[in-house]
DNA sequence: ATCCTAACGCAACTGTTGTCGCATTTATGG
DNA sequence: CCATAAATGCGACAACAGTTGCGTTAGGAT
């Protein structure tokens, strides 16, 4: 993200990038708190159309230059947005049977979609636009991929799927994708039962075995 | 997508709108060849990024001014096409089984997100710019959604369904959403045994009887 | 053939997007 | 405290997007 540093000098020919002393200190750190609260206040205010490179500087008090300096584009900024804002202790449900945890988990996704400001949605917007974005939504998804696994775990414990290993990430994208495209594809109204249908679909065809890897 | 017919007389006076004559020939109707030639070869020629209305109207020797009057913007002009190509005589896979077909159906999906010059998916990037856009591709999944009937029929003659009515669209939704959901939202590499693996999961939730409605 | 006007071409204009060079501020190491 | 340079502020700029007013062309009806 950062361009090549001026090469003072004793460089060690190895790496001929010496690596400018980043200095995150300070003001650096004031600045992009500042650009993160106008990001979120923008989206509330003017919502995804609104939200563009200049607003956010004008709201922030940062400089146009700087904001396209550091983040490069609206892409840029969701994803630092969203990357800081992972940290959060989330933990799958935990409803007592795989269908039941797949559909508390998909009135997450769908309350994910519909919620307002439409952050979610403003990002996978901007992911077309946007490589960081891209990259961005898709290190956030595999993190709550990678989160899910207890999921998956205790409804092996109870016996509700086959003796030979899962492929997690198949059964969790079965069961949450068509939640997706409803919502954030075809554009339809919520439909208040996909997410208990979708699991349970998924959860039926994961008990028959859809889902084991080979060996 | 055109104006009320134009009522030549007999006017009841109620809309104070005499809705102007069309005239949808020949330089018009010239004119709309152009720009729709042009659309598709801006796009193989410089990708999504590259399809502006700009180079569109420099590309078809149309004066700029007149594409913006008519199409609007990039959504509108995406939108236009795929209407215009909607018109193909489009008929679903048959296989010989449910499954089977599912699956051919999920090939077709595939290849068409991973098809270059990338027209399906500069059609979903384009529908989180431009509601007409987004409206076409609506249009376009609804006639493609209402052409499978087929598939479910053929299904339910052959009592791969239970006896019940099934949601048509729900079962068609969970078989193609993972797959959709992989290449557009995940942007993840294509992975060859999905299309089959997601037809076997929804074939065999809809013989369990998941997707059968209410009543 | 003639008229009417929808559709188009044209040029000028405004506003937005993104970049660049340079001055200023301020972390950070010494 | 001082020196260095990373980070920011600032203004000007080019490129692009989109609009408007007006003149011109040509489709379609009489």
């Amino acid at each position: 993200m950062e361009p090549p540093p001026p090469s003072t000098d004793i460089p060690p020919p190895s790496p001929p990038e010496p690596a400018p002393r980043r200095r995150p200190g300070g003001r650096s750190a004031r600045v992009r708190a500042l650009v993160h609260r106008a990001v979120r206040e923008q989206l509330v205010a003017e919502g995804y159309d609104g939200l563009t490179v200049d607003a956010v500087a004008t709201r922030s008090g940062v400089h146009r230059t700087t904001v396209y300096r550091r983040w490069r584009d609206v892409g840029g900024l969701l994803a630092d947005v969203l990357d800081a804002a992972a940290d959060d202790g989330w933990a799958p449900p935990d409803t007592g049977s795989l269908e039941g945890d797949l559909a508390a988990l998909n009135e997450e996704v769908a309350a994910g979609l519909t919620e307002d400001p439409p952050i979610a949605m403003a990002l996978i917007a901007a992911s077309f636009r946007s490589p960081e974005a891209a990259e961005a939504l898709r290190r956030f998804w595999d993190d709550r991929y990678r989160r899910c696994a207890p999921v998956m775990e205790r409804a092996a414990a109870r016996g509700e799927l086959p003796g030979a290993a899962t492929d997690d990430r198949a059964l969790l994208i079965a069961a949450t994708a068509p939640v997706y495209h409803r919502l954030a594809l075809l554009r339809a109204p919520a439909d208040p039962a996909l997410p208990a249908t979708a699991a349970r679909t998924a959860a039926l065809a994961a008990t028959a075995g859809a889902f084991t890897l080979p060996g």
